[in-house]
DNA sequence: ATGATAACTGATCCTGAGTATCAAAACGGG
DNA sequence: CCCGTTTTGATACTCAGGATCAGTTATCAT
């Protein structure tokens, strides 16, 4: 596949994911997500905002802060919540998947589910990873919370 | 076991726990403790700072950043990434555990480790729990970062 | 095409969590 | 008690990220 094919499909992908919501396929959009995509690792926006602006000195911050936003919404990219409380980004298929993330050079490695127990072992020696803490927490609603929303919605 | 002897335990812990790294058990740290240990839910710093300065004007602002620190270095703690980048905390033992998290209250509860794939299910029965997004991501260092870091070691 | 409508951009300003600094205070071993 | 070390609280600061808004661009129905 040539590099304009290549180009061409990431913005179709990026129509489609995007125009499903009522948000438009735009240039700066398309930028971030290939910018992403050249990466193996996670990204923060002002990486992303400093590499952007060498060939396209008139891209805005916020730009890249929204696209970022967008991207992550539409399922073309995850948000990472780096210690120290900036987020990185990543480019991601949608399908729910989990990773390895190196705390050192921030590259990126998708891993396969199978029992947590026996996963971190074996992960580190299938990537030569050495794991130093892994987290696992469900976000979601409690029983509490879920009947106050249901009744919310009932009422509306 | 009387509110009195309970507090009497929890500061002999935070004594144990803290002058093996050299580091003193003061009344503030004690004070964040017991607050974190009242609580079901995540709490920040903010949240904290507030609410202890209703009996303790004197505590300064700083001093609960810093004791939270303390507190997650000593084990006595967890931190949270809660989203919109703000650190949320709980009293949490040492041990290897992890947990669902309400994203409409911050009431946490523990959970104990499974198959990871039936987990979230099981839980959401279990604990009445909605899960809407679960993260499992193990950090630690890549193969080329962990032979940098030895090396460096070895030449220290 | 053309105009109406809604979404988007970039410049600027603002917020707020968390940190650096530093002088004063509290600790703890001897 | 005494002295070096740690901690505290006040203050000033940083910096990721969001709000605002006037000007621009995409989409769609004429
Ligand atoms: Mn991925
Ligand atoms: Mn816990
Ligand atoms: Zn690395
Ligand atoms: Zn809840």
């Amino acid at each position: 596949m040539s590099p304009r094919r290549q180009n061409r499909a990431a913005a179709e992908e990026l129509t489609s994911r995007l125009s499903a919501r009522g948000r438009r396929p735009t240039a700066q959009r398309l930028l971030v997500l290939e910018a992403l995509r050249r990466s193996r690792r996670t990204v923060t926006a002002a990486d992303l905002f400093e590499q952007l602006r060498a060939d396209h000195p008139l891209i805005g911050r916020a730009t890249v802060f929204r696209s970022l936003d967008s991207l992550v919404d539409a399922g073309l990219a995850q948000r990472f919540e780096r210690a120290g409380h900036v987020s990185a980004y990543a480019a991601c298929s949608t399908e729910h998947h989990h990773h390895l993330v190196c705390t050192g050079c921030d590259t990126t490695v998708e891993i396969d589910e199978a029992s947590i127990a026996r996963l971190a072992g074996e992960l580190s020696q299938r990537h030569g990873f050495t794991v130093h803490h892994g987290t696992l927490d469900f976000y979601g609603l409690c029983a509490s919370c879920s009947d106050r929303a249901s009744g919310a919605q009932r009422r509306a």
